[in-house]
DNA sequence: GCAGTTTCAATGTCAGAGTTTTAATTGTCT
DNA sequence: AGACAATTAAAACTCTGACATTGAAACTGC
C-alpha cells in the first residue's frame, strides 16, 4: 500500500485508490485507524494537503470517518445503509435528470424492480407497513394536497411496499429506482380526476398485501404501471402539440 | 448559493453540499464551468486549500471534473452511466461484506430483481445477448477453469441477461447485487459436480431466453435460486460441523 | 478518591509561493 | 496570406510552514 509512481494523475486520486483499495479487499478493518496525516504524507512522499485532499475523497464515500483530538484520526468507517440510501438517491436522481432517461424507460424500471418484491411483501409485510400503506392513501385522498406532497406520499406508500418486503439488500436498490422518480413525477403534475383513479389502484394493491395474494398484487401494479405510463404519454403528447402551435 | 455559517461541522464539507445541491437542484447545468477556485475561496471566505478538499469530494462522486491549464477549471460533469457503475459496486460490495448481509438475503435480493427483468429480456435481447450467454457458458463448461474465473463467467452470463432487457436504468440498479455477491460466491466454492448442474440450468434459461418464453426463464431462474440457496446452506452447515469438532 | 487543570497529539484552517499544464496570442518566416 | 514557432497568461497542482481547535488522557491539588 506504499505504491505511488509520480507518472500519470492527481496524487491525491492516486492516494484515494489506494487506501480504498486496501479497504475493499479487507487490508484495512472496520473502526480500525489509520496512520494520522503527518504520517500518511511521509509514508507516501507528499505533502500533509495532498494527503487531506486523498481523505476528503474517501469521506464524501463514507468510506472512512475524522475525528479531532489527541485519539483522533481517520478510522475505516462501517458503511451503514442510510448512508449508501442516499448517495445511491443522489446519483440516481443525476443519471436521470442528465442521461434523458425517458420517463418510459425509468417508469418501467421501477415498476420492473417492484414487482418483484411484491410477492416477498405480500408473505413477509408486517401490521406497521400496512398502517403505513393505509396512512398514506388516505393522505392522498385529501382534497387539499400540493402536487409535491401527493407525489412524496406516493413515494412514502412504495416505500412500505418495498420495506415489507424485509430484505434491506432490496429496500437499498430500490430506493434510488423510486426516490429518484419523484422529481420526474412531479413534472407530470396530477389532476384531482388522476389522483383518484391512483388511491384507488393503492387501495386495491394495499389490500391484496394484506390478504397476501401475490397474484393479486402484482396484477394491480401492472395495471398501475400501465396508467402511469399513459398518463406520461398523454401529458408528454399535449405538451408537444401547444408547442406546436402556441410559441 | 453563498450561504458558509460558520458553526458546526467542516467547512469543506459545507461547501461541498451547497455546490452539490446547486448541481442537483439544476442551478448548475452540465459542463457549466464552477469559478476558478481562487474565485470560490473569495465567496465562500475561507482559504484555497479548503475549497479545493470541496472540490475533491465532489470529484470523488463523480459530480464534477477538473482540467488544468488557461481555459481549465472545475465542471459540472454529465453522469454517466460507467461511473455511476462502478461506484454502486463498490458500495454494494462494502454493504455486504461489512454489515454482515447474510448470504441468503443478499442471493434473494439478487435473484428477485434478476427474475423481474426476464420477461423484458425474453421480449428484447439481441442476438448479441444471446451469443454472449451461450459463450459464457462454453467457458464455464471447461474443466480446467479456475473458481474466481469460474465465478467471473457467472456474472458476465447473468450480466448478459440483465443487459438483454435493453433497459438501462434496470442494468445499473442490479449493476450492484450482481457484481457484489461475486466475493461472497467465490467463498462458496464450487466443486467441478456443482458446476455441472449450474451449467445445465444456465442452458435452460438461454434456451428459454432464446424462445422467448418468459415463464420457462422465470422458473429455471427459481431453481437456480434454490440450488444455490440449498448449495449455501450445505457449505455452512458443514463448516459449522467442522468447526465443531477440530479446532 | 475525585474534581478540576494541564498537556499533547491530532485534525481543521490559513497564507503564500513555486511548478506544471494548457490554450490563446503574438511574432516570424515562407 | 497562411503556417509554424515562441511568448504569455490562467488555471490547477503541490509544497512549506504556521496557527487554531478539539478532546482524551495524564496530572495535580485537595
Amino acid at each position: 500500500m506504499k505504491i505511488d509512481p509520480a507518472k500519470p494523475a492527481d496524487l491525491s486520486a492516486q492516494i484515494a485508490d489506494a487506501i480504498r483499495d486496501a479497504i475493499v479487499n479487507g487490508r484495512l478493518i472496520v473502526d480500525e485507524r489509520l496512520p494520522s496525516e503527518a504520517e500518511l504524507a511521509d509514508q507516501f512522499e507528499v505533502s500533509r494537503p495532498t494527503v487531506r485532499e486523498a481523505l476528503k475523497r474517501l469521506a464524501a464515500q463514507s468510506l472512512i470517518r475524522t475525528q479531532r483530538g489527541a485519539t483522533g484520526g481517520a478510522f475505516v468507517n462501517r458503511l451503514n445503509f442510510e448512508d449508501a440510501y442516499s448517495q445511491q438517491i443522489t446519483t440516481s436522481t443525476l443519471l436521470l435528470s442528465m442521461n434523458a432517461v425517458s420517463f418510459d424507460t425509468a417508469c418501467e424500471a421501477r415498476y420492473a424492480l417492484e414487482r418483484a418484491c411484491a410477492p416477498l411483501s405480500s408473505e413477509r409485510r408486517s401490521p406497521d407497513h400496512l398502517a403505513t400503506m393505509r396512512a398514506e392513501i388516505h393522505r392522498q385522498a385529501q382534497p387539499g394536497l400540493t402536487d409535491e406532497a401527493f407525489c412524496a406520499s406516493d413515494v412514502a406508500f412504495h416505500r412500505a411496499l418495498v420495506d415489507g418486503a424485509g430484505n434491506p439488500v432490496i429496500s437499498y436498490q430500490l430506493a434510488g429506482a423510486v426516490e429518484a422518480m419523484q422529481p420526474l413525477m412531479n413534472m407530470i403534475t396530477f389532476t384531482a380526476r388522476n389522483r383518484e383513479e391512483i388511491v384507488t389502484l393503492h387501495t386495491r394493491i394495499a389490500d391484496a398485501i394484506e390478504t397476501r395474494s401475490a397474484s393479486e398484487a402484482d396484477a394491480q401494479l401492472v395495471t398501475l404501471e400501465h396508467y402511469t405510463r399513459q398518463l406520461a404519454r398523454d401529458v408528454l403528447a399535449a405538451r408537444a402539440a401547444a408547442r406546436g402551435s402556441a410559441p
